[in-house]
RNA sequence: GGUCGCGUAGCUCAGCUGGAUAGAGCAUCUGCCUUCUAAGCAGACGGUCACAGGUUCGAAUCCUGUCGCGAUCACCA
């Protein structure tokens, strides 16, 4: 449509002034002014001099004569409102309603492919809501990407090996009591994390005891025996000793367990892991051949560097003294990794913009080792979750854990639900599932919505909404136009051509309309708020509709019909898009 | 201190590559369930878009500076 019109103003446009325009620029009609589609007069300004009320008139008169899709128009300072006919608005609503699958392209089988990363968690304590916003972002963001047409892979790369491992193996040895997850009943992640608090606590009170002692805090917090121990498991690990590995396969695969679950509840899934335990050694070689390339420089005590001074960036280092990796060696290894593995078109890091320092210097470093892939990372950095009272703190148990909160938005769905009473001829079980898909609703939704790049502040307090700008909100209509497609027992298949649209039904189509570049928009921008704020202006649009006009109750048939499958159109676009969200919709609620 | 990000209504947030009188939700107040699900609809109230300059026909949006908040600048990950 806009298309088209933007033709016909650039032909008109030699007609009338002989001038060559290469754009048209468009903008949707406010609501105080009459119209459909606006264009901006100003910018012709640029190309013919003269009084801008006056060239959008004449530019009107001609769209009108020579479009038959504008109607009328009117002309308000410098801007040209035009008036789109019903004619219009009903074909093109035809072609979107013949559409399956509307706004979601298929993936073209030659293009390469996009991976996304997100979750990686430590394999040393339980997810909380941090990880949650990672979680969805990076689920919601892979699921955008795979609906704008591209092949995606999801991964994630587990934290398994390092001190912070062998802190929660070492309390446990001391402390645990041979205890399990079945002999506590405790969720293996949550069994695990119990000791890697543990383990700082017995830490603290051996800092405290040294620096009693007459130590300075710097030389406790070094010396400390359950540290120096732990350092001593590292090593144990790392040279295979197999009691300290079977130890360790045994409790990681207990937080695994607990993960899965987690996973599953919050309905995020991956394509490929990577293991941190396979993948530290990586990256080594690779300093080794920058070092030859002069790259890289070595200091006196033998630890590798690169001078980023030149880019307004400090030194970083790449390899430690004794020749063992950090985290930035293996990142930069497991990226070559990751670009052997697959043929990609983007690598997508779903990581906390705490990290912005990190991943800008990782980037720089594989560009100047003369990747070229380079160039495809892309940081999706976003914003920390914090709690009225700061930054959660696991170790000082102030996080809101995963489990938890999921629990908690399910249970004052279940609440609410109850209150309201509409689920008779629901089995127990049903109930219990849309629960779950309301209350996470609302807290995906809640997450989501929000830019990815802006901090949230989350108060355990206040609980999470569920009216107004929201999940639940949004799924209710969705349940509502379920309602009316199971009363709608006629057949309402036939094409309609001709009747006369009521507004909020315009209002409606132009919604529509906009849905598949709201996709791409929020592919290219990797933001699920897009979608999520798209999807909630629909949801608006057609409760009003609803609101005001009969739908089943309509009198003339072909009106009815219209309005049935305009209402079917609009879940379809609210299931889709709650789909890229990772956010379920229920048939009754 | 250097670098990066953020600052829009009492609160939570929209506002696309600059465009008309800056929009929603929550909260407060009014109406609307004998009609398709009231987790809804219609309306009222509420703003110096942090501040000061600049760019231009036009700036919440772009540029510079100031202030405030946060992150980061580890042989942690």
């Amino acid at each position: 449509m806009q298309n088209s019109l933007e033709q016909a103003v650039i032909k008109g446009f030699k007609e009338i002034f002989e001038k060559d325009i290469e754009s048209v620029e468009f903008q949707a009609t406010r609501k105080d002014f009459e119209g459909d589609i606006t264009i901006v007069v100003f910018a012709f300004l640029k190309h013919v001099k003269g009084n801008p009320v006056q060239i959008g008139t004449q530019i009107g008169e001609y769209l009108k004569e020579n479009v038959t899709e504008v109607s009328d128009f009117n002309v308000v300072k410098g801007f040209l409102n035009l008036v789109i006919s019903d004619t219009q608005f009903i074909s093109s609503f035809n072609t979107i309603n013949a559409t399956t699958n509307y706004g979601v392209v298929e993936p073209n089988k030659n293009d390469k492919a996009v991976m996304v990363e997100y979750s990686s968690p430590n394999t040393n304590k339980p997810l909380h809501l941090g990880h949650i916003r990672n979680n969805l972002l990076g689920y919601s963001v892979a699921e955008i990407i795979k609906a704008s047409g591209k092949k995606v892979y999801k991964t994630q790369i587990i934290n398994d090996r390092g001190i912070h491992i062998c802190k929660s193996m070492l309390a446990w040895q001391r402390f645990g009591n041979g205890e399990t997850p079945e002999s506590t009943g405790l969720k293996g992640d949550k069994l695990v994390g119990n000791y890697y608090v543990a383990f700082d606590k017995a830490y603290k009170k051996e800092i405290a005891e040294l620096i009693a002692e007459g130590k300075t805090e710097d030389e406790a917090k070094k010396e400390a025996p359950i540290l120096v121990e732990a350092q001593a498991m590292l090593r144990k690990w790392e040279a295979g000793d197999e009691e300290i590995v079977t130890l360790w396969k045994t409790m990681n695969q207990w937080v695994y367990t607990g993960f899965d679950k987690t996973y599953k509840d919050l309905g995020v899934d991956f394509d490929k892991n990577y293991y941190e335990s396979n993948t530290y050694l990586l990256g080594k070689d690779i300093v080794a051949e920058g070092l030859e390339k002069g790259i890289f420089f070595k200091k006196e005590d033998g630890s590798v560097w690169i001078d980023l001074s030149d880019e307004g960036l400090d030194e970083k280092i790449v390899l430690r003294a004794d020749g063992t990796a950090v985290y930035m060696t293996q990142d930069i290894g497991t990226a070559i990794e990751r670009c052997k593995d697959f043929d990609l078109q983007e690598l997508v890091y779903t990581v906390g913009n705490e990290q912005d320092y990190h991943f800008k210097v990782l980037f720089l470093i594989l560009s100047k080792l003369g990747f070229d892939w380079a160039k495809n990372l892309y940081h999706l950095s976003y914003g920390m979750v914090d709690l009225p009272s700061g930054k959660m703190k696991s170790r000082e148990g102030t996080v809101v854990d995963a489990d938890d909160l999921m629990a908690e938005m399910t249970n004052t769905a279940r609440d609410i639900s109850q209150d309201l009473g509409k689920l008779d001829g629901y089995s127990n079980n049903e109930k219990e599932a849309l629960y779950k898909t309301i209350g996470l609703g609302a807290l995906k939704y809640y997450i989501l919505k929000v830019d990815p790049k802006k901090r949230i502040l989350f108060d355990p307090e206040e609980s999470v909404d569920f009216a107004g700008n929201t999940g639940p909100f949004i799924q209710y209509t969705y349940a509502r136009i379920q309602s009316i497609i199971r009363k709608a027992t006629f057949d309402y298949s036939s094409e309609i051509t001709n009747i006369d649209l009521h507004s909020k039904e315009k209002e409606l189509i132009k919604q529509l309309e906009l849905f598949p570049e709201v996709i791409q928009n929020a592919a290219t921008n990797h933001s699920p708020a897009l979608i999520a704020n798209y999807t909630y202006d629909l949801v608006k649009s057609y409760n009003s509709f609803y609101q005001s006009v009969p739908i089943l109750a309509c009198e003339n048939e072909q009106e009815k019909i219209f309005r049935v499958q305009l209402s079917v159109k609009v879940s379809e676009i609210i299931k889709t898009a709650f789909g890229l969200l990772g956010i379920q919709v229920p048939n009754r609620m």
